[in-house]
RNA sequence: GGGCGAUUAGCUCAGGGGUAGAGCGCCACGUUGACAUCGUGGAGGUCGGUGGUUCGAGACCACCAUCGCCCA
């Protein structure tokens, strides 16, 4: 083995091996385990929050499959409809074409190749990762088979009237010429105006001011509201409004929508641009003007001087003709709510269009009672309270786009408009009896593609077809996702799971947290603070990074700040960490919170751990060459680590069980360095290291150190894939254990068998070295004493128990502590000038002579004087409150007392010894 | 306005009714035959504030402050 742990050198050999054998596909006959990925976009690439989730899917697919679990983790991706077809249209345009050049099914044609492309990129970063998907059942959402059950869906639901087209309001996307969403609708304060204007009674006798944060709305106002109880307008009521500039008549209605105190109290309804206008215009059977095309232009129905004007040059022109006119009243700086859409990031507009819906109350309230009834558990517990906020107060969805890449509505029309749905135009016209000269032209909109993604626990399993694999894995395990996409995705999955499946789609949602940089801003291209994976793992300097980040941006004027801020956070770039380094900082930081703030000093931390892993493993073999099997006779050291180890292995299942992959990652650094490196491996080179050992107890030592490193290996796995196989492979052999892979090799179980091999005593034996052990390093390291010199130590007020162990010992604290001699000191001997470490009541004497300065002594005792007597203090001070001994639990208080009793002896000794060194002076 | 969450060491974060923890950083010493991507020792916190429950609160409850997220 290398002295120094190489990455790049294992990784990608060992994954390819694990692919080629088979070994991600379910086997066995054990109970099924599954998770569904989260299909992430076919457009985009794999980004630090897919590689979290990607690392706590993976932990947890290869922790049930080492535990014997069939198990599946179920890959794919998601075609992404808009974001997919704004990319191909940008290369488009880069050639100079549109897509309306290519026509629908050439620009289809060339989505699909770009996906091949974009979406090979994502499986390549998937395997970087050491993701252990099931390669064979990769799926994608616009597949036959999955395009299929969306049909199959879709003309289900609309059989039971559960889809409806309708003529509605809904978010459109002037640039993209499709509606969105609510959810696809993100608003924002932005700084605008407010616009008052005077809109005169017709009687003529005087005028309303209405105030208005969008003067061009005004072309298609059917009204001006007040509210019903307000005293200053009431008596207007059923007046009529000369609008200006339209020069419309348009009543004056009330309507306890409007707020009295809002500006003047008077408010211009505007049913086809604004929602809560069109609710109004609904209720008093207000007329619809709609004054804007589909790029949001005005259009031929204005006055002529303003048709074709864009709607932000209409406003400006609106505004400037009313102080013609002068019915200009005032205008004010106003904090105006800014709708966007989420990919194109236009304002977008509230437009009166046909859009099909689903009507989601029927679908909601089942999906609702699965969480309630806790058939499906949210972990943390508290998102359901998020969950529920949401489907309580659920719209119906729009699934309509008017793009040309996704699923095609199958609707047909015939020249009267009446609609006809079924699978395709044969289909319909047989089952709707329509004979071949009736014209049948199909919706030419396509479903959102979040329809298709709701389906994906069970379309990825082969439904509507009656398949193995959904009898096997449907309800799947958990659902491993962000708290960002619980309406988008995981609302809408159980919706449908139970619709269709008549099931829950999966019995548990861990909820993770977003990854963020460093300074707990979100990760975002236009910020320039994204981090790619893969740079983590295989590094990048400092020029390619700056490069990385500042080409292809939407916002090229934000590049110097881009350029400076990575300058300043990566001066030297990035080093390579490697894959498993990057998987156990992902697993560390998942906590239970909602932003995990990503540090590059953690990453730092766990590639160092694992050439801490590597060199141990080399020690262990090194040390196991020869003479290892036969007979062996194990020491108390040897029984200390195996109980160390079955307690570590008991808390990560628990905390797998919990999904606490934080403290998983923690207990298994913990044992590694704290336990089985600081402690055992140095132990056992007394042991190893000298000929005069009996060979039995060298077997003991050697067996245990393959034994102890072979099931660590099996319980880091899970997190760090690569290192654990890569030494597996050599450790094994010498475990006697035969396999081809650790991947498939049984979880250390937790047997309580194993873990009463080691007698107590011996365990007490090594606690109480360590302490001594411990004793000694803190004189050496507070009196400046070289760590190499050896110290004698004399050991005053020793009980029997206290010079058995030193004597059965001696080896291990004159080795390991680096003490040269342990004496007793007979009774009734006065004890030599020394620094003094206390092990219970035995004092540890290091004499002074030649080593130590008296006054450094006397301070490092004082200090630790003043601490004992403060710790003595307050439990005395518990002691003496009568209600603590009355009230408190008989154990609690026993304890306290043996506290106390400690700290008194402490301190006794302390002081004993100080009065000793003053003496010296 | 409604909902959710956070506040613990210089930084990033665990913990959880009875002794305040980790990693990183910092200081000192050290080239011991696994590892300088290392070893040993050390410094550093009245756990955001106020009040309450309790024998006991950093933890539970109420209110407040600051910050953040989601929804209108």
């Amino acid at each position: 083995m290398d002295k120094t742990y190489r990455p790049q050198d294992i990784e990608q050999r060992l994954y390819a091996r694990w692919e080629k054998s088979g070994w991600f596909a379910p086997t066995g006959d054990g109970q099924p385990f599954c998770i569904m990925i989260p299909p992430p976009n076919v457009t985009g690439t794999l980004h630090m929050g897919h590689a979290f989730q990607d690392t706590i899917m993976d932990a947890l697919t290869r922790y049930h499959r080492m535990r014997g679990d069939r198990s599946l983790w179920q890959p794919g991706m998601d075609h992404a409809g808009i974001a997919t077809q704004m990319v191909v249209e940008r290369l488009l345009n880069q050639e100079g074409k549109s897509k309306h050049d290519l026509g629908r099914d050439a620009f289809v044609e060339r989505v699909w190749q770009w996906k091949d492309e974009s979406g090979g990129q994502i499986a390549k970063q998937l395997r970087r990762m050491g993701a252990s998907v099931d390669w064979q059942r990769d799926r994608f959402t616009m597949d036959e088979g999955l395009s299929a059950a969306v049909q199959k869906v879709f003309i289900a639901l609309y059989d039971d009237g559960l889809i409806y087209r309708g003529k509605r309001l809904v978010n459109w996307d002037p640039v993209l010429h499709t509606a969105l969403s609510d959810l696809e609708v993100l608003s924002a304060d932005e700084d605008g105006f407010l616009y008052h204007f005077r809109y005169p009674l017709a009687s003529g006798s005087g005028h309303l001011v209405v105030a208005t944060t969008r003067p061009e709305t005004m072309l298609g106002d059917s009204a001006v509201a007040v509210h019903p109880d307000d005293e200053r307008y009431r008596h207007l009521v059923g007046e009529e409004i000369l609008l200006p500039i339209v020069g419309r008549s348009i009543p004056v209605i009330a309507d306890d929508y409007v707020e009295p105190e809002f500006g003047s109290g008077c408010v211009k309804i505007t049913p086809a641009h604004d929602f809560n206008d069109y609710e109004i215009g609904k209720r008093h059977q207000l007329p619809i003007y709609n004054v804007l095309t589909d790029s949001a232009a005005m259009h031929d129905d204005v006055p002529e001087r303003y048709r074709g004007m864009d709607r932000f040059d209409a406003r400006k022109a609106i505004v400037a003709e009313f102080k013609s006119l002068g019915l200009l009243d005032k205008i004010e700086k106003y904090t105006v709510k800014i709708p966007r859409g989420d990919r194109s990031g236009a304002i977008v507009e509230p437009y009166l269009t046909d859009q099909w819906y689903v009507s989601i109350k029927p679908l909601a309230e089942p999906a609702i009672e699965a969480v309630s009834s806790g058939r499906i558990r949210f972990v943390p517990e508290n998102w359901n309270k998020t969950y529920f906020e949401w489907m309580n107060n659920i719209e119906d969805w729009c699934i309509s786009r008017q793009l040309w890449w996704g699923h095609r509505i199958p609707a047909w029309y015939d020249d009267a408009g009446t609609i006809y749905v079924g699978a395709s135009e044969s289909e319909v016209r047989a089952k709707h009896k329509l004979t071949d000269d009736i014209r049948l032209q199909q919706d030419p909109d396509v479903l959102d593609t979040w329809f298709s993604s709701a389906l994906w626990p069970f379309s990825t399993l082969g439904w509507p077809e009656k398949t193995a694999a959904l009898k096997e894995f449907y309800p799947t395990s958990v659902l491993v996702t962000g708290f960002d996409i619980i309406f988008f995705w995981v609302a809408r999955m159980i919706m449908m799971g139970l619709r269709f499946m008549g099931d829950v789609p999966f019995r548990e949602i861990y909820i993770h947290g977003l990854i963020r940089d460093q300074d707990g801003q979100k990760m975002s291209k236009s910020k320039g603070n994204v981090l790619d994976p893969i740079d983590l793992i295989d590094g990048i300097d400092l020029e390619s990074l700056v490069a990385k980040r500042t080409t292809g941006m939407m916002q090229d004027h934000l590049a110097p700040q881009i350029e400076a801020a990575t300058r300043k956070h990566f001066p030297n770039g990035i080093a390579e960490y490697g894959t498993d380094a990057l998987r156990f900082t992902f697993a560390s930081l998942a906590t239970t919170g909602r932003d995990i703030r990503f540090d590059l000093g953690r990453i730092d931390g766990y590639r160092n751990f694992c050439n801490k892993l590597w060199n141990a493993a080399r020690y262990v073999l090194m040390n196991t060459e020869t003479e290892c099997a036969g007979a062996a006779r194990f020491s108390a050291a040897d029984h200390w680590i195996q109980s160390r180890f079955d307690a570590t292995a008991e808390n990560v299942h628990r905390h797998f069980g919990n999904y606490r992959l934080d403290l998983v990652a923690q207990e298994i650094y913990d044992f590694t360095w704290h336990e089985f490196c600081d402690w055992y491996l140095e132990l056992s080179k007394p042991v190893l290291q000298n000929d005069d050992v009996a060979i039995e107890l060298m077997r003991g030592t050697r067996q245990t150190l393959i034994r102890i490193l072979e099931a660590l290996l099996r319980l880091i796995h899970p997190l760090m894939p690569f290192i654990s196989e890569e030494i597996w492979q050599q450790v094994a052999p010498r475990a006697g254990i035969a396999g081809e892979t650790i991947m498939l090799q049984p979880y250390p179980d937790v047997d309580p068998g194993v873990g009463a091999r080691a007698a107590t005593t011996d365990i007490a034996d090594i606690e109480w070295i360590r302490s001594f052990i411990l004793g000694i390093r803190q004189i050496r390291g507070e009196m400046d004493i070289a760590p190499g010199k050896s110290l004698p130590v004399i050991l005053d007020n020793a009980g029997d128990e206290d010079l058995r162990r030193a004597r059965e010992h001696a080896a291990l604290l004159s080795r390991v502590g680096r003490v040269a001699s342990v004496t007793a000191l007979a009774k009734g001997d006065s004890p030599p000038d020394a620094a003094i470490a206390l092990l219970g009541e035995l004092r540890l004497l290091v004499p002074l002579k030649g080593l130590i300065d008296v006054a450094a002594e006397r301070d490092r005792v004082k200090k630790q004087l003043a601490k004992t007597e403060a710790e003595l203090a307050k439990s005395e001070a518990k002691l003496a409150n009568q209600n603590f001994v009355n009230n408190a639990p008989a154990a609690v208080v026993l304890q306290e007392r043996e506290r106390s009793a400690e700290f008194e002896s402490q301190v006794r000794e302390l002081r004993l010894q100080l009065t000793k060194l003053a003496e010296l002076d």
